[in-house]
RNA sequence: GCGGAUAUGGUGUAAUUGGUAGCCACGUCAGACUUAGGAUCUGAUGCCUUACGGCGUGGGGGUUCGAGUCCCUUUAUCCGCACCA
């Protein structure tokens, strides 16, 4: 009998089914263990063979954990809200709710088949009403609270108006808009519409009119991390600023806390510095400069306040708020129409332009505290409305920026950091003596940026300030499929819906476009409204919502009465281990962490970063075959002789190919166009060309798991799939090699049957050496596990097999079955049961090394003198170190060389001298 | 421009973390069994050389008894951020 994977599968997944194998429930007497995926979202094209990479290495590491006595918690879910399920919607009318049900249907279908251990009792979806319940709750929960910086975290908002009726803003140190000033009597004195606008200033979910991305062809508003190149992420639309009244939340709260966090992460070190750089902290002054004939003060930020002696001018963006009070008359035809200009430039022109110099006087000057020089004011879309103030102090004898603007408009370059010849370029680097500079003449860069710190805030010129680059996450989207917020509107002031009332549930739509008013489809909905007829919010939250928290629902996904209960968050507390792709670093996996973190801060979890180690796995590139037809024929000509003729490249589906050779009645039948096909053959055979590309249907290189598993079995593509390299580096898909894996798998059944399919292991004593390489490999696949180095892990089973040669014994390969189980679960089960246990193998344990049996590691034995000599010899490895120095030592070729010196040191390797070193 | 990563046979990769470079596979070649094979088994396979031998981890330099691994430099590719003041 042979190994009948696929009988073998069907029957475990079977039995695993009825058996209930891999619930799991809170067990106090046991460790905890929580392994996520990051959950897929349910796409019309199914999986490819990439997607499973991530689910079958945590899938692996969470049998893993369980075999080692762990509780393990491995949920699956879906996050079923987003953009493609709906833009699906607007060209066929098919609502998404029921396109997403039977993507999801067909998701699990495919998950099924690789034999994933997961909890599907604890599944969440982000589309249902009783989980997004939860996502408007934390919303809700967001707007009924401000960040108070002075104890650093969220507070009740109801505080924050008592400590306004008492003193204002005297004392209150909040996260905020603007910086706000007033006194009680000020805030007491104003109506009900007037305390809302001075509240969602501080609130941590608010509604701001401020520049958002607005994608037109989306007809929505994007979130920063869901726009790259001045394209949208999703689709690849043109994006262009513009201002609109949005829910935001204030995630920037929260900057320092989630760079803090980062040191004690187990994330990679690419990862946090993706998070890092997003961040974009950067210490620096906030300085006010005095307008000539004026009582207001232009404020900026600087980074270099070493360099304010030599500020020659200073720039405001087009889109700052002074732009109109700052022009004069002369300048203000020009001034409007380089800021209409300025605004009709999509972000992507305004990127493809970086380098292009351009701007316009106000006619205004501000005053240089330091000099005493009167500056030009002027306008350009070189300084960003979003960063800083919007304004700088321009010094360009220091900044290439500025220094290209001083050059155009023929300004003033003065240096005050000796090193550079600014006639040339500007000196950007931070080192060198400042000259110029008055009180600061002589100092080095680095004391003189301390020292103008003090100067500025002495002479009450600005303070020391902390700028991030991070942004407020824009939480409305102009669509459909997604939360709708738990909000209405009373003379456009936005209430909370009470908790009680949640979830409120999308209504049903049969048009899915925006209304010919621009308005989201929503609007379309005559009945959104409440009772007494406020109206609801037409926008919806964003994809980001729903996986925010996601982790957390799974702890407790039953519950209707919290987000997840205190009992089942204290002993599943964080994500052990998450796996993911790296694109989710700037998106998702920030917004998770300020989402917990405020619900940590409301003592609703009790721990304050949400994933303790990540690992990110490598996406799966295709690998395209090509067929080379000769131009003008429907002749095909083989790889190695496509020089001779001039030939046009062709993908061909790559599931017709293998090992690079087409199967040429495949390929006839594979396009009508081919059927009559010819071919140029070389040694018999058609070579197809090869390339690594994206895996695409366009370029018939997609390799569908199903299959895989088909043909190979699931147990083949796991390890295969593993086999393939590291898990974080990105790889092309290429099905050669999978007989490799599976020859493995085979060659492993063999052992435990003979011919006629009956149990072949033998009760036999297993020999020292045989007891060596089982040893050896525990210790080795353990290590490899831990370590998340999956395909070291299968070669070291492929070499255990190879030495243990047609070893059938039981002390042998009980042990390997246990071993090998998160690898190959389904052939474990059905070898576990045929060696006569009836129990599943997931509740074995998983097999201890013995350190008797492992081989000696590297050792050295240190000695005196000088000089080298290097020969190759054997020893036995049951020697002690102490005898196999000895034995070198007194080795012929040694002895004559050491001349009766004694040796410095010796190195030996397992059984083999590498050197000897007087 | 700033930041991060990678570079090893025909291919995917490995290397006890500074200790015989190429483990394990794929592919290729040869052989065995076979009516046949895209089955199974055995052996060979980094490059140059008939051989002796030499050369080999993107290039150049350095540290070391010893470097794929550490340091400097350079090139190429990939990723992130980017007029961030």
């Amino acid at each position: 009998m042979e190994y009948n994977f696929k009988e073998l599968e069907a029957k475990w997944q079977e039995r695993w089914r009825e058996r209930k194998t891999y619930k799991v429930e809170i067990d106090p007497s046991r460790p905890k263990f929580y392994v996520l995926d990051m959950f897929p979202y349910p796409s019309g094209a199914g999986l490819h063979v990439g997607h499973p990479l991530g689910y079958i290495a945590s899938d692996i590491y969470a049998r893993y954990k369980r075999l080692k006595g762990f509780n393990v918690l491995h949920p699956m879910g879906y996050d079923a809200f987003g953009l493609p399920a709906e833009q699906y919607a607007i060209q066929t009318g098919q609502h998404p709710a029921v396109t997403t049900e039977r993507n999801i249907a067909r998701y699990r279908e495919q998950l099924d088949k690789i034999g994933f251990s997961f909890d599907w009792s604890r599944e969440v979806r982000t589309c249902d009403p009783a989980y997004y319940k939860w996502t408007q709750w934390a919303f809700l929960q967001m707007y009924d609270h401000y960040y108070c910086r002075t104890s650093q975290k969220a507070r009740p908002i109801a505080e924050l108006v008592a400590a306004f009726e008492k003193a204002g803003t005297e004392g209150i140190d909040a996260a905020c808009t603007t910086e706000m000033r007033f006194t009680a009597d000020e805030w007491r004195a104003m109506d009900e519409a007037g305390k809302e606008r001075v509240l969602q200033n501080y609130r941590l979910a608010f509604r701001a009119d401020t520049m958002v991305n607005w994608c037109p062809k989306l007809g929505t508003v994007l979130a920063n991390d869901e726009v790259r190149d001045g394209l949208s992420v999703r689709g690849g639309y043109p994006v262009e600023q513009k201002r609109m009244k949005q829910w935001l939340l204030r995630v920037t709260a929260y900057a320092q806390r989630m760079l803090d966090g980062l040191d004690r992460l187990a994330w990679s070190d690419s990862l946090k510095e993706i998070q890092r750089n997003w961040i974009g902290r950067s210490v620096g002054a906030q300085v006010f400069f005095d307008i000539d004939g004026s009582d207001r003060k232009l404020e900026i930020f600087t980074t270099r306040p070493d360099t304010i002696f030599g500020v020659t001018f200073m720039v405001i963006a087009p889109e700052h708020e002074w732009v109109a009070d700052l022009t004069t008359e002369e300048n203000r035809e020009a001034v409007e129409e380089y800021v209409a200009q300025a605004r009709k430039r999509s972000e992507r022109e305004r990127i493809a332009d970086a380098r292009r110099v351009s701007g316009v006087e106000t006619g205004s000057y501000a005053v240089n505290p330091f000099t005493g020089k009167r500056i030009p004011i002027y306008v350009s879309d070189y300084v960003l409305a979003g960063y800083g103030t919007g304004a700088i102090m321009a010094v360009p004898a220091h900044d290439s920026r500025d220094w290209a603007f001083a050059r155009h408009f023929g300004l003033e370059i003065t240096p005050v950091v000796a090193g550079g010849d600014v006639a040339e370029a500007s000196y950007d680097a931070k080192e060198g003596r400042m000259i110029n500079s008055g009180f600061l003449d002589g100092k080095e860069v680095k004391e003189a940026i301390a020292l103008m710190f003090d100067e500025v805030e002495r002479r009450g010129l600005g303070r020391r300030l902390v700028n991030y680059r991070l942004r407020d996450a824009i939480f409305s989207r102009q669509r459909y499929w997604g939360e709708p917020f738990p909000v209405y509107y009373k003379d456009d002031v936005a209430h909370p819906l009470a908790a009680e009332s949640l979830p409120l549930e999308l209504p049903p739509i049969a048009d899915f476009g925006p209304t010919a008013e621009g308005e989201p489809p929503l609007a379309r909905v005559a009945e959104w409204h409440t009772a007494d007829g406020h109206p609801y919010e037409l926008s919806t939250m964003p994809g980001f919502a729903g996986s925010s928290a996601y982790y957390l629902r799974y702890m407790d996904p039953h519950n209707d009465r919290a987000l997840v209960s205190r009992e089942a968050d204290e002993y599943w507390r964080q994500v052990d281990l998450y796996v993911g792709g790296i694109e989710h670093a700037t998106g998702h996996l920030m917004y998770s962490r300020f989402w917990n973190m405020f619900l940590y801060d409301l003592g609703y979890v009790c721990e304050e970063e949400p994933f303790r180690k990540l690992v990110n796995q490598g996406m799966i590139q295709g690998r395209s075959n090509f067929v080379y037809r000769v131009v003008g024929t429907n002749k095909f000509v083989s790889l190695g002789l496509k020089e001779q003729y001039e030939t046009q490249e062709i993908h061909v589906d790559v599931n017709i190919v293998r090992n690079d050779i087409l199967d040429l009645e495949a390929f006839k039948a594979w396009m009508p166009d081919f059927r009559d096909a010819e071919f140029i053959l070389e040694d018999g055979k058609y070579v197809c060309g090869w390339a690594i590309e994206k895996m695409s249907k366009s370029m018939y290189n997609v390799v569908n798991p199903d299959y895989i598993v088909d043909n190979y079995g699931a147990d083949t593509l796991r390890m295969y799939e593993m086999f393939l390299g590291p898990l974080e580096q990105s790889k092309p898909w290429d099905t050669n090699g999978i007989d490799g894996v599976h020859k493995f798998l085979r060659r492993f059944w063999r052992l435990f049957f003979d011919r006629d399919g009956r149990l072949a292991v033998s009760d036999e004593p297993a020999t020292e050496k045989e007891l060596r390489t089982l040893h050896k490999t525990i210790r080795k696949v353990t290590d490899d596990i831990e370590n998340f180095s999956f395909n070291t892990s299968v070669a070291a089973f492929m070499i255990c097999l190879n030495e243990l040669g047609d070893c059938s014994k039981r002390a042998i390969l009980e042990p390997l079955t246990v071993l090998i189980a998160p690898f190959a679960p389904h052939l474990a089960e059905e070898l576990w049961e045929a060696l006569g246990h009836t129990t599943s193998v997931c509740d074995a344990s998983y097999p201890e090394y013995e350190e008797k049996y492992l081989a000696q590691s590297a050792f050295e034995y240190p000695v005196s003198v000088n000089g080298k000599l290097r020969f190759k010899k054997e020893y036995a490895t049951s020697l002690t170190p102490a005898e196999i120095q000895a034995a070198v030592v007194a080795e012929p070729e040694a002895a004559k060389w050491l001349d009766g010196k004694t040796p410095k040191k010796v190195i030996v390797v397992p059984g083999k001298i590498i050197n000897i070193v007087i």
